[in-house]
DNA sequence: GTCTATACTGCGATAGAC
DNA sequence: GTCTATCGCAGTATAGAC
C-alpha cells in the first residue's frame, strides 16, 4: 500500500485552532480525542498518532503531559461517571413518585449518551479488552448503578412496582438506553431512512425506553 | 520490558489437539480462536499471532488458509445470524400467541449469547471501529431485526400489545438480552458476589427480560 | 510547552524447507 | 498442510533543539 502521502502539516483536521501554549487547555483536548480514539480502538488499538493528529499536537505532547498511554487511557476513564451522578443529582428524584423519577431518570440517562456518545464505546472497550480492571481502579459506575438501584427497591417497597430484581433490571434499564448508540453504526442498516442521531429519533428512544420500563416494572 | 520467555512451543493453550492434517478441520479451529480474540480487540486491534497461539498453529496457516487477517475477519462475521435465524424457526412462533412467540424469542435470544458468547462483542467492534462496512457486506442482521420486529407489529394488529414503534423497541429489546453480557466484566464489579454467567443467574437474567418486556408491550 | 528526528519493538505478510 | 525464518513497515516512546 504505496501510502506515500507527505506527512507536512495534517494539522487540517484538527477540532480547534491551536498554538496556544495553555497546559490546562492542551491537555484538555487531548483528553477528548483520546476519548473519541480509545470508544473506537480501546487502550491497546488506538494509536497515539491518531490522537495527536486529532488533537492537533504532535505526538510528542501526549507523552509530555500524560507520561504513556495507559496513564491517558486511565485519565479518559476518571471522567465519565461523576459526570451521570450530578446529572442525575439535578433531578430532585427523592422528591418525586418512583414513577416519575425513574421516567426522569431514564430520560437524562439517554441524554447523557447524546451528550457523551463515547463514553458508553470507551467502557464496552473496557470491560472486553481488559476485563474491566482499569475501569474498577479508576472509580466504576457503582454509584450510578446503585443510584437506579435503589430508586427500583423503592418503587418497589411502595408497592407501585411489582416484585423484580434490582440488579438484573438495572442492567436491563442500562442496556435499553445505551444499546441504540453503541450499537448505531451496525442499526443504520436496518433503518436506512432513518438519522438515529437525529432530534426527532432520540426523542423517539427516550419516549420508547420510558413507556416500555414504567410499563414493565409497574404494579397492575 | 524483559520479555525474553522462550517461544518455543507455546502450544500449551491450545483448545483442541493438534497435528492433524484436516483442512476443514484446522480452519474451524482458526475460525472459533479468531472469533475469541475479534470480540476482544476488534479487527485491527487483534494480533494474528495471538489467533495462532490459541489454535495451536502458526500465524503462517492463518495467512496459508484465509489469505489476510481482514478476509478472517470477514469469515468470522458471516457466521452469527444464520446461527440466530434457525433459532428462532426451531420456536413455531407462528403457531403461538403474539404474547407466547415473544416470550420465547426473548428467551432463545438470551440462550444464544450464552452459547456464543464472543459474537454480540465481535458486532459491537464491528459497529464502533469500521461503521459497521463488513458487518452490511456480510449479511448482516435484518433478518433478525426484522423476526422481532414483526412480532411486534403482529401484536400490535392484533391488539394484544399496546400501539409502539417497532424499530425503537426491537433495539430495546436487543439491548436489554445483549447488554448484561457485553458489559459482564464492568457489571461484575457492582455485584461482586454474584458469578452472572452460572446457570441461576442467566436464568434470572431470562425471567427478568421476560418479566419487563411482556409487562411494557402488553395493551392493559 | 511544543516541535523534529530517531531509536527500538511488535506485528502482518512472505519465502522456502519438510 | 504445516513449519521456521525473515522482511519491512507501523507504532510507542525518547532526545534534544527552539
Amino acid at each position: 500500500m504505496g501510502k506515500v502521502t507527505s506527512k507536512k502539516k495534517e494539522r487540517a483536521a484538527s477540532t480547534s485552532p491551536r498554538r496556544t501554549r495553555d497546559t490546562e487547555a492542551t491537555k484538555a483536548q487531548i483528553l477528548n480525542a483520546a476519548e473519541e480514539e480509545f470508544a473506537r480502538h480501546g487502550l491497546s488499538g488506538t494509536r497515539t498518532e491518531a490522537i495527536a493528529a486529532k488533537t492537533g499536537v504532535t505526538k510528542a505532547m501526549i507523552f509530555y503531559h500524560f507520561g504513556n498511554k495507559e496513564k491517558l487511557y486511565r485519565a479518559v476513564l476518571k471522567r465519565p461517571c461523576s459526570d451521570v451522578i450530578q446529572a442525575f443529582e439535578t433531578l430532585d428524584l427523592e422528591q418525586q413518585t418512583a414513577e416519575v423519577a425513574l421516567s426522569r431518570l431514564i430520560r437524562a440517562a439517554i441524554e447523557y449518551c447524546v451528550a457523551y456518545p463515547h463514553r458508553g464505546k470507551v467502557l464496552f472497550h473496557e470491560a472486553n479488552q481488559n476485563q474491566g480492571r482499569y475501569f474498577q481502579k479508576e472509580g466504576g459506575w457503582q454509584p450510578a448503578i446503585d443510584y437506579i438501584s435503589n430508586l427500583l427497591e423503592r418503587g418497589v417497597a411502595e408497592g407501585s412496582f411489582r416484585p423484580l430484581d434490582p440488579f438484573i433490571t438495572t442492567a436491563h434499564i442500562m442496556g435499553i438506553c445505551s444499546f441504540y448508540f453503541d450499537a448505531r453504526e451496525n442499526l443504520k442498516y436496518a433503518a436506512p431512512e432513518k438519522d438515529l442521531l437525529s432530534p426527532d429519533m432520540v426523542q423517539a428512544h427516550i419516549d420508547g425506553a420510558i413507556a416500555l420500563v414504567i410499563a414493565g416494572v409497574k404494579n397492575h
